[in-house]
DNA sequence: TTTTTTATTAATCATTTGTTTAATTCATCT
DNA sequence: AGATGAATTAAACAAATGATTAATAAAAAA
């Protein structure tokens, strides 16, 4: 039994996938109800009718939207089978895939924990990043003499930052570069090999 | 003589100040004339008198705070006396300090270049990142042997990205950290000794 | 000082925007 | 078929917002 299908009408879905394609695009403010409507098919006193109002459309969707991005963030980084190696490989291409699939995400998630910080700690309830398998065989490789030491957050900060800053920079790279949208992705696809490499060169004693 | 005092007059800077500081903080939807004119003690009137619309208004100060951004930015890169190692430990500090200054930089630089791409070609007029001497010289050492080859583009956005995303992803990180803003500058002042090192062990064979 | 230009102000205009209302259509149940 | 409640619509409302106007004050020029 599928949630979403129970709780949210036909109606309802068009409303919140168009909101969600403005928002992510134009952000809160730039995006008008009226232009929601006009995305989505629907006569504008409909969102009202289901949402109440604008600023709780927004909510909703943002909640979602961050859930569902710091769910499959954490997934990868507390398999109990994998080694460290491996977590590396497969963070670095999933998120990759994860983004190339939505690249409006990662820029969108930046800008709402700027104007809205307290928002995820319900989100992340349980998602300790800090606390993950990954960040634990960090730990242990150090005690084992295997790896360098250093500061978990900055293990963990690097990570996300060769991953995620690029998506957030794109439109900077496909300028300087002189790219096509696909040249980009590639570049992100060859990135997927090359980060955990990195990663290991950074850490390896 | 400073350009600046000559163009313009104290009103235009007050105006200009406070539209600043909103923009950067809330961007440019979310802020009002209204607001711009009480954060700046000025009449509403004053601001389309001096800068004709809000539209001009922010575009004056995006693109002057952009010229500012990349220019300090890219200084680094291009010094003939300064090897690749030290030019690393220079950007690093550099830059560092430069966002713990203005720490709404980043987000606001991502935003605007996310809505408005093609606006800062004409800032980056001889800012050629790709063919500065930092580049130029990471080319030489993978020639003479002693560096991993690598695509300069991905040797350039993991300087960046090290440096960058911490700061962009800062709300993040002080919530997951439990670190008051102090620590976080610590954090990010640690940051600029161990860049440098993380780097030269990404390329040296 | 008088005149002219520039700067500042309060009030107002015209749109836009989020939201609501009241009427109508549609679907469901008896 | 008829009644009931939900879904949808067009129209309107009220507040906010960017911009302008016309009057006044201040500064500069004559």
């Amino acid at each position: 039994m599928n949630l979403r299908s129970v709780k949210y009408s036909d109606t309802e879905i068009k409303i919140k996938d168009a909101a969600k394609f403005l928002f992510l695009k134009k952000g809160f403010s730039a995006t008008t109800t009226r232009e929601i409507a006009k995305e989505s098919n629907i006569n504008l006193a409909l969102l009202n009718y289901y949402f109440t109002s604008k600023r709780k459309l927004f909510e909703i969707i943002m909640l979602e939207t961050l859930h569902d991005f710091f769910s499959k963030m954490v997934e990868v980084y507390n398999d109990e089978k994998t080694t460290l190696e491996e977590k590396l490989k497969l963070t670095s291409s999933k998120y990759i895939d994860m983004m190339i699939a939505e690249p409006l995400l990662p820029t969108f998630v930046v800008n709402e924990l700027k104007n809205n910080p307290s928002s995820f700690l319900k989100i992340l309830k349980g998602k300790m990043i800090m606390k993950s398998k990954l960040v634990d065989q960090y730990k242990h490789g150090v005690k084992e003499g295997i790896y360098k030491k250093m500061e978990p957050i900055h293990f963990v900060t690097n990570i996300l930052s060769l991953i995620v800053f690029p998506f957030i920079s794109s439109p900077i790279i496909i300028k300087i570069e002189k790219l096509g949208k696909n040249d980009f992705i590639e570049m992100m696809n060859e990135r997927k090999k090359l980060i955990p490499k990195w990663i290991i060169q950074m850490i390896k004693k």
